[in-house]
DNA sequence: GTCTATAGCGAGATAGAC
DNA sequence: GTCTATCTCGCTATAGAC
C-alpha cells in the first residue's frame, strides 16, 4: 500500500533521483505518522512523536516536510482513496453483483484497523468548515456518493433495479452504513461484527432494489 | 495527555443548595464549553476560550470543574443521554410504527447540529482504547445496539418482523446508518439531504422486516 | 541530510490576594 | 467566587553549524 509516488516535495528541490524509487527517510515517516495520527488524531500528535519514532530529530522531518499541516497532505494523498477506488470497482461491476460485493469493503477494513482508524478520526478532525483537511473530505464524500448514485442509476435503467429509489439518497446510506459500522467497530471490535452486519445489509438493500412499486 | 482522572476536586463541597437548581456561572460555563467543544474538538479548545467567552478567567473555570477532563466529563454526563433515550423511545412504540419514527431522530438532529457534531468529535476522538472516555462511549453504543436489537426480536415474537434477520446486526446497521448520515451531513450540509435519506433508508428497512422468509 | 540551539507561543495548573 | 501573577511544560518553526 505504501508507493512512494514521488510528489512534489514542498521543501525547494528534490533529493535524488526523480525516478520514483524509494526515498526510505521519508517514506519511514510517512508510515508512522500515518499510524500515530490514527492512534492519537492529527492534533494531538507532534511532529517531534513522529521523529523520534523513526531515530531522527523534529527537524530532520521538517526538512522533509516542511510544515505539519504539509506532512499531513503527505499522508492523506498516499493513504486515501482506498475508498473511491472500491466504489469505483463496484461500479465497473454494476447491479447485483456490485451490491454483493458490498461486503468485500467490510474484508478489507477488517485487515486494515489502522488505515480505518486514520480517516475516521480525520475525517472527525475535519467536520468544522475551517478544519485544515475540510475541503478535502468534502469533495471525498461528494465523490463517493456520486460513484455509487450512478451506479443505482445505471442498473435503473437496464431494469435491473427498482425505480422507486432515488440514487443520492441510497448512495448516502451506503455510505453511511460502512462508515458507521466502521465507527462503532474500531470502539468496540469485540462486540461488532462489522462483516455479518454488512452482509445482513447488503442482502437488505439487494430485496429493496429488486422490489416492485 | 491523559492525565485523566480525579485528581483532588478543587472543591470538595457543593457550592450551592442541593437541589440542583443553577448555579448560574457553572451553567453558562458547561453550555460554552459544549459549544466550543463542538465546534473544535475537546484537544483544540482551551479552558481559556471557554472562560473568555463567559467573560471570566481561566481559573474562574477552574474553580468549577477542577481540571479540563473533569469539565468534559461535566459536559458529557449533561448532554449525552439522548440518543439513548430516542432509542428507547422507539423500543416504547414497538413494530412498524418504531420503524417508521426512526427519521425523528434526523429531525431532531437537524435541529441541534452543535449537539451532533459534539459527539461525533467526541466518539471519534476517543476511539483509541487509552482516550479519556474512550469506556463511556463503548456502553453507550452497547446500549444503543442492546435496546434496538430487543425492539427487533420484540417485534419477531409478535410476528409482526420476519425472522430470518439477525436482531442485533440489524441493530448496528441501523444506529450505522444514522451516526453515518450525521457524519456526512455535518461535513457537507448542503450536499446531504439528511431527512430524505434517511425516511428512503426506513422504508426499505420496513420493506426488509415485513419481507417472507 | 541531519544536527544543536533557541525563539516564541499557548497550554493547564497552582498560590495567594481580595 | 473571582482575580492577578506566575510556574512549567510541550509544541511548531527558524537559523545555522557540520
Amino acid at each position: 500500500m505504501s508507493e512512494s509516488s514521488d510528489k512534489a516535495a514542498p521543501s525547494r528541490r528534490r533529493r535524488h533521483r526523480g525516478t520514483g524509487r524509494g526515498d526510505s527517510r521519508r517514506d519511514e515517516l510517512l508510515h508512522v505518522a500515518s499510524e500515530l495520527f490514527a492512534e492519537n488524531g492529527y492534533r494531538d500528535t507532534s511532529i517531534a512523536d513522529i521523529a523520534q519514532r523513526v531515530g531522527v530529530t523534529q527537524q530532520a522531518l521538517l526538512y522533509y516536510f516542511g510544515s505539519k499541516p504539509a506532512l499531513l497532505d503527505a499522508v492523506i494523498d498516499e493513504r486515501d482513496g482506498a475508498a473511491v477506488a472500491f466504489a469505483e470497482e463496484l461500479a465497473a461491476i454494476g447491479g447485483f453483483d456490485a451490491i454483493r460485493a458490498i461486503p468485500a469493503s467490510a474484508r478489507r477494513n477488517v485487515a486494515e484497523p489502522n488505515l480505518v482508524r486514520l480517516f475516521a478520526v480525520l475525517v472527525a478532525e475535519n467536520l468544522p468548515q475551517h478544519a485544515v483537511a475540510h475541503d478535502h473530505f468534502v469533495a471525498r464524500y461528494r465523490r463517493l456518493r456520486r460513484i455509487v448514485a450512478e451506479l443505482i442509476a445505471e442498473g435503473q435503467r437496464t431494469g435491473e433495479f427498482a425505480t422507486d429509489i432515488d440514487p443520492i439518497l441510497k448512495a448516502a446510506e451506503i455510505v453511511a452504513v460502512i462508515d458507521g459500522l466502521n465507527t462503532q467497530w474500531l470502539l468496540d471490535p469485540d462486540d461488532v461484527d462489522i462483516i455479518g452486519a454488512t452482509e445482513q445489509f447488503a442482502e437488505g438493500l439487494a430485496g429493496t432494489l429488486r422490489a416492485r412499486a
